[in-house]
RNA sequence: CGGGGUAUAGCGCAGCCCGGUAGCGCGCGUCGUUCGGGACGACGAGGUCGUGGGUUCAAAUCCCGCUACCCCGACCA
């Protein structure tokens, strides 16, 4: 077969673009750093949302929507928040276009300028918070556990397809709680939410755990992430949960009376997960023939594919190729039937390799003839011919296999580029030649972690439930009790 | 914002050094043979050579300006 794809080994960020191109996930749009989301990528990103939607609301979530032009005002309240979004923001300064007399064609209008400049929302939290401000009153409007569905805009000086986009999709929690308590709860929850997602849903096995002071997001007093590691060893953060305390509620002014009858500011939480997700599945998964989709996540999760040389064999094939579909479908399982004529069957085999379908069905006059079909599997590309009896059954059960067999390949992956190390040295062999995560000791200075980033590597993050264990940090030599995660990252 | 590069058919590129009226592959259309791993043949359609100026009998090609995009840094979900 021709390689319509750049190897992975020999250049993996040719891969990964080829890939989302060739798979028709997404293209370059006009617009510098922005992309086109095409059918089969909104597909999949349509899955990812209706199974976290559906976790959101189990939790006792509600979505609403906030206006995705901010006062810039409203934004400098917080001052780390400014501080963290300052230099990527897209500002809005008029709005009127009229005909340039002199030479034609558009020009701004002088006259339209706004009295305040309006920020395209890089995230939602001032806006919200300044909203919330008139929703709480009492410990009896609270909590308030909102999700919102969006798009935010970040100028990114490098972009990348999904992984760094100038305006990417996500969905954004910000939630009001009395108590530091429970919003600390509901931090941890929505991590788990995030953890469970990735893991059974996409197949991807991820670290738990808190961003470091100088990594986490600006305005807040403890960010936790889910970490994931991509093929080519380096690191994506995946998700993020944070703890904001009482800082935007002070910023915003949102107080509320409590049991006791005095005021108090609210506590605060918000999670995010965005269209990045969507890199870190083709990336966790993908092979030199195309995308390894999860059967959870794959928008097609079987496929049938028709051989036949004149138009006289294709109805008997049609017919059991369309008994077959109505069987899938009745168990829940999205099947295509490609009986398009327009293309030949090596074309559609190779075409769904590249879409990463789990499961490819081919049906020949043979088959017809022998009461069977052939099965090819994705992810091993192992191919098998089965009796066309109880192949529905059969291949519930092997989506459920192949979802499995999926996420312990990314772990094997995963366990087998995680390093311990306890000198510098190791460390450094880990970033420079090995790649993956380096398991390090830290002494939870800003000056070490300062010497490590120098390496292009950060502490990814200081890992949830750490087994307790004495060292030494790698870079200090000073005592540290437990092992923190460091990686090159996206 | 610093360094480098590119702009020629829908896509990927050659042609530029050395000026002479635009070419290749893929894709697209029609017809025929094909169809169990990206088929083959024949014919055909498709380009203000990014943009503005200059040099010249003549500019995709040489010179100057502008714009856009890409890559490497700094920044980031």
């Amino acid at each position: 077969m021709a390689k319509v794809l750049t190897s992975k080994e020999e250049n993996y960020a040719q891969w990964y673009n080829d890939l989302v191109l060739k798979s028709g996930l997404a293209e370059n749009s006009a617009v510098r750093g922005s992309m086109v989301i095409k059918p089969y990528g909104y597909a999949i990103w349509e899955k990812m949302k209706a199974e976290l939607d559906r976790k959101f609301k189990e939790t006792g979530h509600e979505n609403a929507y906030f206006p995705l032009f901010i006062p810039k005002s409203f934004f400098s309240r917080e001052a780390e928040h400014v501080e963290g979004f300052a230099k990527e923001c897209a500002v809005v300064t008029h709005y009127r276009l009229k005909t340039d007399e002199k030479n034609g064609g558009l020009v701004v209008d002088p006259d339209a300028k706004l009295e305040e400049e309006l920020i395209v929302r890089p995230t939602s939290e001032t806006i919200i918070w300044n909203t919330y401000k008139n929703w709480v009153q009492s410990y009896r409007d609270l909590p308030i556990l909102i999700n919102q569905w969006a798009n935010v805009v970040r100028w990114e000086m490098r972009t990348r397809l999904f992984l760094r986009t100038a305006e990417f999709l996500w969905q954004e929690g910000h939630t009001a709680h009395a108590t530091r308590e429970e919003a600390e709860k509901e931090t941890m929850q929505m991590l788990r939410v995030y953890e469970e997602f990735a893991e059974n849903f996409l197949a991807i096995p991820v670290i738990v755990g808190h961003k470091t002071e100088s990594e986490k997001f600006a305005g807040a007093v403890d960010t936790l992430t889910i970490e994931a590691l991509m093929q080519d060893g380096k690191a994506l953060q995946a998700g993020t949960s944070h703890f904001l305390g009482q800082n935007f509620a002070k910023a915003f002014d949102v107080q509320f009376t409590n049991r006791e009858g005095k005021l108090d500011h609210v506590w605060a939480t918000s999670w995010g997960m965005t269209t990045r997700m969507i890199g870190a599945l083709i990336m966790a998964h993908s092979d030199d023939n195309g995308l390894i989709l999860p059967p959870r996540v794959a928008p097609i999760q079987v496929v049938i594919v028709p051989i036949y040389r004149g138009a006289d064999e294709f109805p008997a094939i049609a017919e059991v190729a369309n008994r077959i579909k109505a069987q899938l479908t009745a168990l829940g399982i999205s099947v295509k039937f490609d009986d398009r004529d327009t293309q030949k069957p090596g074309w559609k085999f190779a075409e769904y390799e590249l879409k990463g379908v789990p499961v490819r069905l081919a049906l020949g006059p043979r088959d017809i003839e022998n009461g069977n079909v052939e099965l090819a599997r994705r992810d091993t590309l192992e191919k098998r011919v089965l009796p066309q009896e109880g192949i529905a059954q059969y291949i519930q059960e092997l989506l459920e296999e192949i979802q499995e067999s999926i996420y312990q390949k990314a772990l094997t992956f995963r366990n087998k580029n995680t390093h311990k190390v306890d000198t510098w040295e190791e460390l450094t062999d880990v970033l420079e030649n090995k790649g993956g995560f380096a398991l390090a000791h830290w002494d939870g200075t800003r000056e070490s972690e300062d010497k490590i980033k120098k390496t292009k590597a950060t502490i990814r993050c200081l890992p949830l439930n750490p087994e307790d264990e004495s060292g030494k940090c790698v870079v200090s030599g000073k005592p540290s009790k437990r092992r923190v995660v460091i990686a090159k990252a996206y």
